[in-house]
DNA sequence: GTCTATACAAAGATAGAC
DNA sequence: GTCTATCTTTGTATAGAC
């Protein structure tokens, strides 16, 4: 049976991932960590003893497993790539507006933060971002797409669903979302 | 002639592009804006009686006329809309890897940070989005393509530039752009 | 009106009680 | 081993000297 600590640790991890997804590295407070989660304050350190790199750390790589996860289902479940590339945007717009354009991607803010200035963080996401990558070349390529190709392709697909994201966000609109959906079949043809 | 303090003034606006854009709103420090600006303490209210807001505010405007401008002059010399995406991304790109991946783009950064957070600001980095998509639909337009596709790819064209910006510099290479720039005839296709 | 010194709050991290 | 109280630093903002 679950200790009652992991469920306090997994709580505090879940409480960063919110408050980093909208606020980014810097924004987020471990002070709100704490009052968010309802995770007294010296249980902190006694669970993440790397302080808050470790703990925003496991909040990254929990969000990237976690949408690694929904891409290998659509990747399943999909008919083709444009199918799937469809049902993530459909999923992420309604996640975007149902949370008040808090939340868009999950890692995107702490990336563009740490970029340049935070080692251990900036290669977080970057296996982030590759493991999403290889996932949506690899549907590329069992489709029967030349490996070179897929891997460009691959990056498109997601630089365009992350920079409409960013857009999204920062015109507090689901339409450049939407806009980008009606181009998806041009940009895999 | 300009006074000293229009001067200073300016270089503290630079110095806060700068590092907003790195380290966005949260990581950037007043102190650290002095510092690189040379400015002294005391003139940091005197001219931005706003505080912090408005010195971003004024970062993030002066950003986004800057890079308008550059559309506006490649917009008027490339021989069509894919040109010049390609001269736009190997300018960033240069940019990015000159900087040691601390530029990409000056106002995403802020952006996600602000999105549902700061009001002021949100609306801001809307407009400055606005502004950019814009220009790139006009120059759609003018190529002759009927108004209401010109704008869902202008968006689709600056979402791509923006993900290819996030994911160049999460992963600390120009290979994201690279890729997203040899499948830019697709896109526009 | 330009700058130095400082106030006040919040950050992250730790020490020690239980 | 779980929590309270505190320590140090850094943040933004302001007051007052010149």
């Amino acid at each position: 049976m679950a200790a009652k600590g992991d469920e306090t640790r997994a709580r505090m991890i879940e409480a960063t991932r919110t408050l980093t997804e909208a606020k980014g590295y810097h924004g987020t407070g471990l002070n709100e960590v704490l009052a968010l989660s309802g995770a007294p304050r010296g249980s902190l350190y006694h669970h993440f003893p790397g302080g808050k790199d470790q703990l925003v750390g496991e909040a990254l790589t929990g969000a990237g497993r976690e949408v690694d996860g929904l891409l290998a289902d659509l990747a399943e479940e999909a008919a083709d790539v444009p199918a799937l590339v469809h049902a993530l945007l459909d999923a992420l717009a309604e996640r975007m507006t149902a949370s008040g354009f808090a939340k868009g991607c999950p890692v995107a803010t702490v990336a563009l933060e740490v970029a340049s200035s935070n080692d251990a963080l900036q290669q977080i996401t970057a296996e982030v971002y590759g493991g999403w990558q290889r996932r949506l070349a690899d549907r590329l390529h069992a489709d029967g797409r030349e490996a070179a190709e897929a891997d460009d392709v691959a990056t498109t697909v997601l630089a365009l669903i992350e920079g409409a994201l960013v857009l999204a966000r920062a015109q507090r609109s689901r339409e450049p979302i939407d806009r980008v959906r009606r181009r998806i079949a041009a940009v895999l043809g």
